[in-house]
DNA sequence: CATCCTAATTTTGTATACAAAAATGGAGCC
DNA sequence: GGCTCCATTTTTGTATACAAAATTAGGATG
């Protein structure tokens, strides 16, 4: 027995091009984007994020576009400002200052859990990242904004395998702030994290060290910090939106 | 020279705090009141929140409660589930551990800078903050959930106190999900969080004795986590989401 | 030339409309 | 009684419409 009832519209699978799995872009999906692009610098500290044009690159309604927004507000990668728009965050030395010193603390704690519950194939994982991580920076050409992103992996990785999904889901968050930080008063071209340490740390864990490790990764995250220029802030010139996402 | 233009609205002399209902309630009012509801109990984990439901009792329409409950989301106080809708968060008795695991290492470090930093008007704050929590307490009525908010507060005082706003913003967050998880496992009627060990805490600060002083808020939150009967959890029975906010 | 004032445009804030999905309720059946 | 299936209603997801505010542009004036 046919039913009577649907004869209206298609589902209009898609009018134009970019979106294909579900037709149509998740809210999550446009929250990951933007932040990747905050982090790879194609969004300066202090770009206006206008709700209209992000919704013509994505495809969506403002509706859409705003829950986006609200999710980074609340990561701290962008400031709301009522009335005003959105806009990438310049976070100041101060703000660098404080989210080291929580860094430092979170992951002396990641470390210390992840030394306690290590098993075989964790540390395998690790030493699987850091050689991908020597083979990224061997291979030259990391535009430095990947090279910073894959270096912060390292520490989220850990964190998720220290077995504390709350302590991981902070280290997440404040490794992406650091990102921020670290393009903003971009740091001299050196290695800002350098893999080596990395796997220093990895074998002070594997001895079984475990107080050695954590003031380790302490040392390793004052010498992050150290290596941020943090003096001057750029005034954050204005450039295409849209194109600095479509790139 | 007089402007013969507007005479509608005086240009709003002060566009920052808000001094008065501008005829309308604000999505952070909003997601104030839920989250305090929440924290009292009076909506119980396991609650559906409804959109429209909560936009009768505000007087807004559906648009600013669903930007409060992302906010409420991102902070896990409920849990939003696509196509169903918008619970009051049932924190498991894992994440319990995991809480107070991070909270530990947190206030560790509040302490810290506390000690470091302290002047003589933030002691006497603290000393005020608990001679308070000491009279409500003694006042013997106080409804249990007002008790854990109150002694919830002197952990947020403590961490604005230290000097390090990210840090601070962390431990509001987590202190908000401890009661949470404190109502939902619902300890024993003795004091969470007695106020003695506040005060012990501080004279130790006061002493100069800052390892002493760390280790005290260390074993104060241990104890608070033993407290809870971390075993039975409530179905949840469903009420009356009207009532239990207008109340 | 710089400055202030005002009109036009853009942009954000919020309400509303509508489609899709889920919950609800009841008839029929075992 | 308990179960399933279907129609109805409720609820969420998203787009759109419209008002308020801010930005922009232009012109008059010093």
């Amino acid at each position: 027995m046919p039913r009577p009832k649907k004869i209206t519209v298609p589902p209009a699978p898609s009018p134009e091009h970019q979106p294909a799995p579900p037709g149509q872009v998740s809210v999550d999906e446009i929250v990951q984007d933007i932040a990747t692009a905050i982090i790879e610098k194609r969004l300066p500290p202090g770009t206006w994020l206008r709700e209209q044009a992000l919704g013509r690159v994505y495809q969506v309604s403002r509706t859409k576009v705003r829950a986006a927004l609200l999710t980074l507000s609340k990561d701290k990668l962008i400031e709301m400002i009522p009335d005003k728009g959105a806009f990438v965050s310049q976070p100041g030395i101060e703000e660098a200052r404080e989210l080291f010193c929580v860094r430092r603390v979170l992951e002396s704690e990641v470390v210390r859990l992840f030394v306690a519950g290590a098993r075989e194939p964790d540390y395998q994982r690790l030493e699987q990242h850091v050689e991908f991580e020597r083979a990224a920076l061997k291979a030259g050409r990391t535009s430095g904004t990947v090279r910073e992103q894959l270096l912060g992996d390292f520490h989220i990785v850990l964190a998720e395998l220290a077995g504390n999904r709350i302590l991981a889901e902070m280290v997440r968050e404040m490794v992406a702030r650091s990102s921020l930080i670290a393009m903003h008063h971009h740091s001299s071209n050196d290695p800002q994290c350098s893999s080596d340490e990395h796997e220093a740390l990895l074998h002070l864990c594997r001895q079984g060290h475990p107080e050695e490790a954590v003031a380790h990764m302490a040392a390793h995250l004052q010498r992050i910090e150290a290596s941020l220029q943090l003096g001057q802030q750029r005034p954050a010139r204005q450039l295409d939106l849209v194109k600095s996402l479509l790139s």
